[in-house]
DNA sequence: GATGAATGAGGATTCATTCAT
DNA sequence: AATGAATGAATCCTCATTCAT
């Protein structure tokens, strides 16, 4: 399970590159489009701020060192900023991801799917600003649920293609792994989660997919072959 | 699995009254009462009307036929109403359930379990504006996941001391049943979901604690033996 | 100088009564006049807790322990309230004045002005939240300067037509007395003022109407016959 | 005795502005100054309405002709308008007074303070506008109170210094001619003083700093090298 | 007389949005 | 493109006042 790696929007940023050394004379990134930039990562820092209410557009240009006019020569609403803000939050995760590890190396796409809610989960637990923003948005978003539910939908399809998971409402088994994964993270914002949350819910799920306890638990707790996710410090 | 039917809530008793001299045209609750009362029932018809942010304090008034003073004779701040709308939003869904049939008839707690899951998905396609006003206060309010987490625990914690379900953590297994129904009754509410999702769910969440797919799936599909959602219309 | 002691006030409480001795079956004062009493005396409280606003009529019900609709039996205004408010104020002032010392056995006019200045402001050291009321009464009501500038024109009247004080204009001479001893009482509030500050302010103001330096020192830090001011707290 | 002349006040600069490139038809402070400066006049005007109560923000932003949101761009409360209320306040009384001919011709502090404390209240009569505002602010708000103390202090202490005034407590003193002055604009303001009010309280008000009658009521009604405020209307 | 529920006007404050510079 | 001053609608909240009981 792996989240669209929004390939338009890493194509903006050199890879590997920070952008942030201010006087550089020839900018790799347009300047219109550093600015959109800017308005966005504003927009998740103030989502990680917390808080159940609407974000303020005038919150979110502060936060960028805008005027808040500015605002409205990228975005012509709020619902606008939070539809595009989905991209780089789940670029952070993206980021945060070893992919590798999960997309080429495993085979058994059971596996991969519990390596995917694991990762999901331990990243919450290791950037829980990420965490907030992500809860935030996915009540107020509907763009945010349909991308998540693409990367799983790959793996749950690719498992029940080959038998290895029995999956027999599709649609079901979707609100059955994002909602529990999201309300996992939920419990790990509010402190009712311990490290091994992540392992627990993939067992769980993988049961509720017919694996067997032991092989589901196996699957869950195994140890993967590199690290699910990297420092996400590192990676700011 | 039921919810708490919350009985001394009819019995609210206004503040220092002496109304109760049967003097009045048969208010059953005194005038305190009934406007606080009034207040609530606006407050869950504003949030069944849908939308993201917070309601508005006027909205709930004007809904009442009141005055927007009056609110805060009632209550102190908008979350207070939330808190005290959390009742009535939960005694709709009690007084549609046919609770008898599910205490007192069935032994088996994993049937319960089933039985509750799928009265709550059904009661969100019986009732779409109870769905609506739900999910709104669910992200919101944490009174509402308190009191809906109290209801699941008992059946989970009766079923895993027969060793008639295998819930290894329980927190984690409380995430796995409400953030599964939750998430369903968001696709209900967006038309993602067929009229069978409640049983669908069920049989996953039986099988996640442990039953052979075949038993999940004839508990989660039993015919109960009394319907288990009242009209609720007729409720109303 | 003494504030004229109200006489139909203190005619409605028996002297040195206490009436607040809830259950007596006949009650000294009719239960008009009590309730009246209450929402005066919870007025001075109100104005005592400080702030420059307006009182609110609700918070006065409130600290009397009355019904808000109680207050219009009984004024029309918060202004007819506050006029009335006074009266309790100045009594207050009343009781604590041993008016014995200031009125019977001092026969220089100078010196009754003197223990009269001191007496007002040793009392707004004594009995800081009567200082405050009456700060804050001062710059809203007309009666209360007025009333106080009766006391003060008794002295000076004399005192002039004794020649003893040199007063060439009264209404100047008022703002003098009046405006040094309300900023006074200012300053006692405040903390920027001393224990001696009545004697002081006295001094300057015999000086002012004409009295050599040594002289008006002389009166305005003598040793009263009797205590100026009686234990407020014993008067309450 | 002369306030302070807040010369910085006029040269108010504008946050970020760089228009000051002169392509505008003179518009001597920026658009930012010229708004706060607009909402400052605007309050005095509000304030010398009269009334006892707190000003509504509201009734400054229309008497400034701005909309109500404005008032939030330049203040963040009220009392934050009332402090800097009293710059413009100040100013317009400074204005008025022909500081050149008080300052730097009188060499008697003495005849200093009499002329100060006369022109205080002359200029209170000649503009009752001005007066009913300082009236207002003055029980209010700290700063105009701690502000005109200051240009009391350096005459006292001058006086003091050189044995011409004898002032035992600085203090007291304080109080005895702010607490006098501003009793007198009330006089003023409410119809009860003649014209010769300064000249009177500023004879008082000598003497109590221990001049002999006769040299006090010469300074205080001795006429001023110049006169001591010029014509407020032609100042507006 | 006393109560206290209900009212609604009034004022504070926020914030999306516009627009001239 | 960016700015940021200005706007005014929306909302919150308080409180004097009325009135049925």
């Amino acid at each position: 399970m792996t989240l669209p790696s929004d390939t338009t929007y890493a194509a903006d940023v050199p890879r590997g590159s920070h952008t942030s050394s201010a006087l550089a004379p020839v900018p790799r990134l347009g300047k219109r489009a550093r600015t959109r930039q800017a308005l966005l990562e504003a927009s998740v820092r103030v989502l990680a701020r917390g808080g159940t209410g609407p974000i303020s557009i005038q919150e979110v240009t502060a936060e960028a060192g805008l005027a808040n006019g500015t605002f409205y020569n990228y975005f012509r609403t709020r619902e606008e900023l939070l539809e595009a803000t989905v991209v780089p939050l789940t670029q952070r995760l993206v980021s945060a991801l070893n992919a590798t590890a999960l997309r080429e190396h495993i085979e058994d796409p059971a596996q991969r799917l519990a390596f995917g809610v694991r990762a999901f989960i331990d990243y919450a637990i290791a950037d829980p600003t990420w965490a907030i923003a992500v809860l935030r948005l996915w009540g107020s978003n509907a763009s945010l649920p349909r991308r998540a539910g693409v990367a799983v939908l790959g793996d749950m399809r690719a498992a029940a293609k080959r038998r290895r998971l029995r999956i027999p409402d599709e649609r079901a088994a979707l609100d059955l792994v994002q909602g529990t994964v999201i309300a996992s993270i939920r419990s790990v914002i509010e402190g009712n989660a311990t490290a091994d949350r992540g392992k627990a819910i993939a067992a769980f799920l993988l049961c509720a997919f017919g694996l067997p306890a032991r092989e589901a638990e196996k699957l869950a707790y195994a140890e993967p072959p590199a690290p699910l996710i990297l420092d996400p410090s590192a990676a700011e």
